[in-house]
DNA sequence: TGTAAAATGAGAAACGTTCTCAAATTAAAA
DNA sequence: TTTTAATTTGAGAACGTTTCTCATTTTACA
């Protein structure tokens, strides 16, 4: 039932657990694992395996770009808003209490309950333009 | 220096305004316009070009689907997030205090600009299993 | 009008991703 | 260990969306 442990799964995980800061393209982690790296087929269907089970984090490139992915295991992705910089790329975790408020009153005053893990919010950082 | 206004940005302008409520893929444009409609390369041009002025919203589709256009200019979409669930589909906008605090305090806590107009909170409407 | 700038259309091409299926690998049973 | 059945792999074909090319047409304005 569930999935083996196959050597591409841990040629990539390991990838991504070195790049946890990181936010690599499917042909980055292909690239990057050279001519060990398993066939391209088998990097997406890993890697969409990894985002069904929670491991790994996919968020669909702002333009017509490749999907970016994140380890996210030990991070608890799935229970805070990320900020990510339109100039730059950075992402910032935000994990503070008025998110938290916001989330709580979308649920009782739109009956809408939000996915923090899911949703980016784009933006400008400080060293881009942020602050002003 | 600006654009011609040209039949195909009347006609796809006119279809988006018509349907402020809803999100169309380039696809949906192309056949809704009938045998009338601009060439496929001549929709995407358009597109393009009022996404970047501001006219029209653009989201990338949560899968591999195509991006999704709906009309923004009098919407001021640009001031409020975006509820859409991932279930149905149904976008709301929201104008509230706490969504303008929050990202007001993004800014000056985290030195963090946030553009709005281009973030989706992702989640499940009441309709859809939001309130439970 | 005449003219220059900009937009168009048709098809080719590019891109990221998914599919197909025989062969190889895995996990667990015998 | 050997056997067995389920799962995964790889190579390449195929897919759907989007961009490109460029000769032709349309637009705006003097």
């Amino acid at each position: 039932m569930a999935h083996y442990m196959t050597k591409g799964r841990r040629q990539i995980l390991a990838l991504l657990e070195e790049n946890q800061d990181k936010q690599l393209t499917a042909e980055d982690i292909f690239v990057a694992l050279g001519k060990d790296a398993p066939g391209q087929s088998s990097v997406y269907r890993i890697l969409s395996s990894m985002v069904e089970e929670g491991e790994v984090r996919r968020e669909r490139g702002a333009d017509g770009d490749g999907a970016l992915y994140q380890y996210a295991e030990n991070l608890g992705c799935g229970d805070h808003f990320h900020l990510k910089c339109t100039e730059c790329g950075k992402v910032v975790h935000l994990r503070c209490r008025l998110s938290d408020e916001l989330t709580h009153h979308i649920l009782s005053d739109h009956g809408f309950i939000v996915d923090k893990g899911r949703s980016v919010l784009y933006g400008r950082c400080a060293e881009c333009g942020g602050r002003k």
